[in-house]
DNA sequence: TACACGATATTCT
DNA sequence: GAATATCGTGTAA
């Protein structure tokens, strides 16, 4: 898989809708990676926690991260190359009532903006790991859209690896849009 | 079996 | 801007 394919595929995720647990988002950002050929991801070592993104693509990978959150990736293959993409922001477009009782007191613009929060707003949690995201019920992914005529690239947040890699991927002026942060441990 | 460490978010100064 | 909660997973022993 070249870089531009990687690249690519996250695009096409942009603009698109997630449809949760009873809340549906219009994703707004999302990060790209390149599996086994990327230092940065999870599937660069095949190891048990990353076996999802070895399998057909667009189902759901699913990881707990520090313990506390959950992050949502599509798996968009192809198979042998284990490549993800990292859900990162949305903006909830359906299901805002469910969507505000999960996180109490936040800003409706802002109730999806970071990976964790964007899947505890969906409600997914490992259960869903491995989910099919192209059929019709239950959490899956809405139909495709025309390609966003803006689309704005920088490089990947929180990586420790491959930190200056620009494939984090974001429409402009969607204030559901996280902020950037460079992972500490990142060398420079 | 033990231990170190995040594809984070929030709170504190 | 800096500290840190919190635990599953990966890696080493």
């Amino acid at each position: 898989m070249s870089e531009a394919e990687v690249v690519e595929r996250a695009t096409g995720l942009l603009g698109r809708t997630f449809v949760g647990h009873g809340v549906t988002v219009r994703i707004t950002e999302v990060e790209a990676y390149g599996g086994i050929e990327d230092p940065a991801s999870h599937a660069y070592t095949r190891t048990q926690r990353s076996e999802i993104m070895f399998g057909p693509p667009w189902h759901l990978y699913v990881y707990r991260s520090y313990g506390i959150h959950h992050c949502a990736n599509v798996v968009t293959g192809p198979t042998e190359k284990a490549a993800a993409v990292l859900l990162r922001a949305g903006e909830v477009v359906d299901g805002l009532e469910l969507a505000r009782e999960r996180r109490p007191g936040v800003a409706d613009a802002v109730l999806g903006r970071g990976p964790g929060n964007l899947a505890l707003v969906l409600g997914l949690t490992l259960d869903d790991l491995g989910t099919p995201l192209l059929t019709g019920d239950g959490v899956h992914l809405g139909p495709e859209v025309p390609r966003p005529e803006q689309v704005r690239s920088g490089p990947r947040v929180g990586v420790s690896r491959a930190a200056d890699v620009p494939w984090r991927l974001w429409l402009p002026d969607e204030p559901s849009v996280s902020a950037y942060r460079r992972s500490p441990r990142a060398p420079r």
